[in-house]
DNA sequence: AAGCAGGGCAACCGCGAGAAT
DNA sequence: TATTCTCGCGGTTGCCCTGCT
């Protein structure tokens, strides 16, 4: 049984809000706030929206204190470090910047900051192939592209009592118990970065072998749709220890809980210290089966 | 000046979780 | 306990603006 839908789309407005409609919104909501129901709540504002729409509008443009661009360096590491560790849940970051919203963080991320961190993190001219499989396109959009990238599980270099930079962030948690997949056109960089340690082209199974003792993690190039915003999708993660191994599902609620009442250093502390404590693990699609992977160094 | 391409961003869509019945 | 409903979220779309040719 289909789920009903949550308002009549034949009978309400779509597209951009006037500023009548945001007035009469915003005049409601103040004088009688959501009633807790925000899809009986344009009805009874007189306005021809669907809730949900209403409630996108007030939470992201009309209610009181929001923020519009202009973010802060101070913001956009806080960005970097709570998407190295906890990914892309706009909500959990924006809760941690006062007045953005989770769609203006996720925008700002997919627009800019990832964009700025990409540049920052440019391949050095000399690297090169080790392994005579060029880096080409996927065959297919459908295709999985996954590297594996066999790096320490930790970095000397990188103390946690020393102010970390966005990029080292991202590092340490690529080190550690990163859950994200970046799109292949993004790991082009990362891969190349001064950062890495060593990439190591095989295919899967091979994979399995070379991750015992190091913390790896596949990189899978996932793009979903056609949409031309590049995403980031997260993937079933497997524990192995030396004499069993099990699947779970990839907890979404990771650190949200821990994260919340941490500042900026123990996020950052946090962060390195996950890289020591999960150097066993593997993220992986389950479902990659086939696909060549790239080696540098 | 006109056309085109790309970027930025507001808004929509669909799904999962949890509450309500 | 099962079903329905709403909320909240992340992902995606599409329009508008700007810069380039």
């Amino acid at each position: 049984m289909g789920r009903a839908p949550c308002c009549d789309k034949a009978n309400v407005k779509r597209g951009p809000w006037s500023p009548e409609e945001d007035a009469k919104l915003k005049d409601y909501i103040e004088k009688q706030g959501t009633g807790g129901n925000w899809i009986a709540l344009p009805h009874k504002a007189g306005l021809r929206r669907c809730g949900k729409s209403c409630r996108l509008r007030w939470l992201n443009y009309l209610r009181p204190n929001i923020r519009h661009g202009d973010f802060t360096e101070e913001e956009d590491n806080i960005i970097y470090s709570l998407f190295a560790s906890i990914g892309s849940r706009w909500s959990v970051i924006a809760a941690h910047l006062h007045g953005r919203t989770d769609n203006d963080i996720k925008n700002y991320w997919n627009t800019k900051l990832k964009k700025k961190l990409i540049a920052t993190m440019a391949p050095p001219p000399h690297h090169h192939l080790a392994i005579g499989t060029s880096i080409s396109p996927p065959p297919s959009s459908s295709s999985h592209y996954n590297m594996i990238n066999s790096l320490h599980p930790y970095n000397p270099s990188i103390s946690t009592n020393q102010p970390l930079t966005p990029h080292q962030g991202m590092m340490m948690t690529m080190m550690g118990q990163q859950q994200q997949l970046l799109y292949q056109e993004d790991m082009g960089s990362l891969v190349n970065s001064p950062n890495r340690n060593k990439l190591i082209m095989s295919h899967q199974e091979d994979s399995h072998e070379q991750s015992t003792n190091k913390g790896i993690m596949l990189l899978s190039d996932v793009r979903s749709g056609s949409s031309k915003t590049s995403t980031v999708t997260r993937v079933k993660m497997e524990h192995r220890d030396h004499h069993h191994h099990h699947h779970e599902e990839d907890e979404r609620s990771m650190s949200s809980v821990v994260i919340e009442d941490y500042g900026m250093e123990e996020i950052k502390q946090l962060i390195g210290s996950s890289c020591t404590s999960s150097s066993n693990s593997l993220w992986f699609d389950e479902n990659k089966t086939e696909d060549k992977f790239m080696l540098y160094y």
